[in-house]
DNA sequence: ACCTGAACACCGTTCAAGT
DNA sequence: ACCTGAACACCGTTCAAGT
């Protein structure tokens, strides 16, 4: 049965659709390093040549699967706050480590693919982004009453950076290798211990 | 020229140096993901096998570039220390980005290359890496007088956690992506808080 | 207009063949 | 014993050719 052109088996949607699903599995799968768009394209049944036309490459693929990560990301970090107890800091933290740890092949791809420096970012990827830290911010907000809010967009994103290295240094084995065994734990102190620090001001 | 067997224009230490030399120029300038041992043994004038009868495969030779780089870094790292004012936390986190930013290929390297779920991590890796841990360490303990060693330790690892998902996102982009300016200036921020917080106990 | 798949220029790895 | 380089099994990208 090879050989068929423009075969509208499905639509274009259908077919982006169909690419992001088993692309998202693959690369959960085997991780970054092991993807391949070749290997999409053969579970699903289309041709390599397929998978630019509809993507336009292997940057914009991999953008648009991790733009995928982040909207699972956020409805996670969302369910997580919404049986959270009083400490929602706590919980974020909790969150962000969980699903780290449940995908973590998803997870690393965020930041193992890096756009090519003429590459512009696309809109999507960067709203889904900026939603991620928002939820983040708006925790931020609450915990810190009175702080003008330039600040707490500053400290927000210096707070992700700092559960974002103990959570990579987890993920990555860095800390086992030197001799940690609870990384959310020292995660969480840091957070707190932050929070406290910029609490009286 | 071409055919030879057992040319002895190099022993097989100097064949050795050669490949590191060229190997961490090659990826200082190209970074991981552009880099090849291929492309190394082109300009050496070796052929491929080669590189593979010295270091065994990829993931050694990435292996071993990474360890090339915990030494330059320990080097940058004392050479500031040794001209450091009375704040000599400071002076590593400076020291820090200083590094990463001057070596931004080399820097990421060691965290883009992840060694294989079966292969034995070398003795040598682990030793370079735990000595960077171990500068930091000191200087931990020298500010936090009086605090049992094994905290000391993991507050050391969490604080180079710290550093790290700052400069992290800083080299990365995603800083600047979030509309973050001054991505030093923070980390120092959260280390001098994590500090203090720690500093009475 | 859409999809194919050979062609191209790369990879890392292996290993028979040379000296 | 050491080094070579063709062979193999992969990549991403391009594009003439088919329907």
């Amino acid at each position: 049965m090879p050989f068929v052109a423009r075969r509208s088996d499905h639509t274009r949607e259908e077919l982006q659709e169909l690419i992001l699903a088993e692309g998202q599995r693959l690369l959960a799968e085997v991780g970054y390093s092991g993807f391949s768009a070749r290997e999409v394209a053969k579970r699903i049944g289309y041709s390599i040549g397929t998978i630019h036309n509809v993507f336009g490459g292997h940057d914009a693929l991999l953008t648009a699967l991790n733009s995928q990560t982040f909207v699972l990301w956020a409805r996670a970090l969302g369910e997580k706050l919404a049986v959270a107890g009083p400490d929602r800091i706590a919980a974020l933290v909790e969150g962000y480590f969980d699903f780290a740890e449940d995908n973590p092949n998803l997870w690393m791809a965020i930041y193992d693919h890096r756009l090519p420096a003429g590459m512009e970012i696309p809109e999507q990827y960067r709203v889904l982004r900026a939603g991620l830290t928002d939820i983040v911010e708006r925790e931020v907000a609450t915990a810190l009453p009175g702080k003008p809010l330039p600040e707490i967009e500053a400290l927000t994103r210096s707070l992700v950076a700092t559960v974002h290295g103990h959570c990579a240094f987890a993920l990555t084995g860095t800390f086992r290798l030197l001799g940690v065994d609870d990384p959310r734990g020292a995660a969480l102190a840091r957070v707190t211990e932050i929070l406290a620090s910029n609490e009286r001001a």
